[in-house]
DNA sequence: ATAGCTACCTGGGCGC
DNA sequence: TGCGCCCAGGTAGCTA
């Protein structure tokens, strides 16, 4: 699943593959691809083509394409969406949604998307902030990232831990992944309350986080399933370091307890029962 | 206002 | 062998 670390390595792919070189054309073959360009495919296509791609920029799990003009082409992978560069005329991957050709008449780029919950819009004069953005907080590998500020917001709020933490607009780019990853090296459970945790423990949190994030990203990223790879198709290998997700029955690598797996929020939950002590007034059910 | 729920989607895996 | 069900989860938009 393509959470910040994935996102920044298919931006820097973007950033060697299409930064320079001007679109030709692009054409949509799956309208829900583009659902969030209200003004429809035809409009998308004809504003989108004859642009040069002068930068590719990311915040949290969203990444856009600054444009000459000051354009933004805004994107987000939502759970399978893929860049990926090809040469021209190659058969059509089945979850192929959009392609766009260049005048230099090298590879192409598409975006595959299985689960059609990404997608793509053209917001002319936004190069510098997308509207869609507004909302969605600085994250923890910006320069501009504030770890002090976000313990504060994060206090502030009346919920559990884990929902906070992946709350975009409180900090942005941590997915269920990263989350369980960065409570397990907190060694803090999902379902803490923000009130009754230390600012401290949430700084621990948030350190975790940006530490699981940025050594996931020196190795490409995780590619638990086949749903994340980068431009040129390739996997990456956190997966082999994930200590708490997808670990369900296994060690934990701390005290060597097993690996429990809870539902919450409509997801899963991994976590170590005894690293990761669940809230003793929360009533939350727990199987003994 | 804030917190929390559901719809949206597809294909792999599983049980029968 | 095939059918049907469940699961994965990021975000917008809804409700209370």
């Amino acid at each position: 699943m393509p959470e910040l670390p994935e996102v920044e390595v298919v931006r820097r792919g973007l950033v060697e593959h299409a930064v320079g070189r001007r679109i030709r054309a692009v054409t949509v073959l799956h309208e829900r691809a583009i659902r969030r360009h209200l003004a429809g495919r035809a409009d998308f296509e004809a504003a989108v083509a004859g642009h040069r791609v002068i930068d590719i920029r990311r915040r949290g799990k969203y990444l856009w394409w600054v444009l000459d003009d000051g354009d933004a082409l805004l994107a987000h992978l939502g759970m399978s969406g893929q860049f990926r560069v090809g040469p021209t005329g190659e058969h059509k991957h089945p979850h192929l949604r959009v392609r766009f050709t260049f005048d230099d008449g090298g590879p192409v780029i598409d975006f595959l998307d299985q689960r059609t919950f990404g997608g793509m819009s053209f917001l002319p004069g936004q190069a510098d902030e997308p509207g869609p953005l507004a909302h969605i907080a600085i994250d923890p590998l910006d320069e501009q990232y504030d770890l002090g500020a976000t313990v504060a917001r994060i206090k502030a709020k009346n919920t559990e831990i884990k929902r906070a933490l992946l709350d975009q607009s409180v900090v942005s780019g941590v997915g269920n992944i990263y989350a369980d990853e960065s409570l397990w090296r907190a060694q803090v459970h999902y379902a803490r309350s923000t009130q009754a945790l230390t600012g401290p423990a949430i700084r621990r949190v948030l350190q975790a986080a940006r530490d699981v994030m940025t050594e996931a990203l020196s190795v490409g990223g995780t590619s638990f399933d086949a749903l994340y790879v980068n431009v040129n198709g390739d996997s990456g290998y956190f997966d082999r370091s994930l200590a708490a997700y997808g670990q369900e029955g296994r060690p934990c690598p701390r005290c060597g307890t097993l690996i429990r797996r809870d539902a919450f929020m409509n997801r899963s939950s991994f976590y170590c029962p005894r690293c990761q002590p669940p809230p003793r007034v929360s009533g939350r059910g727990r199987a003994s």
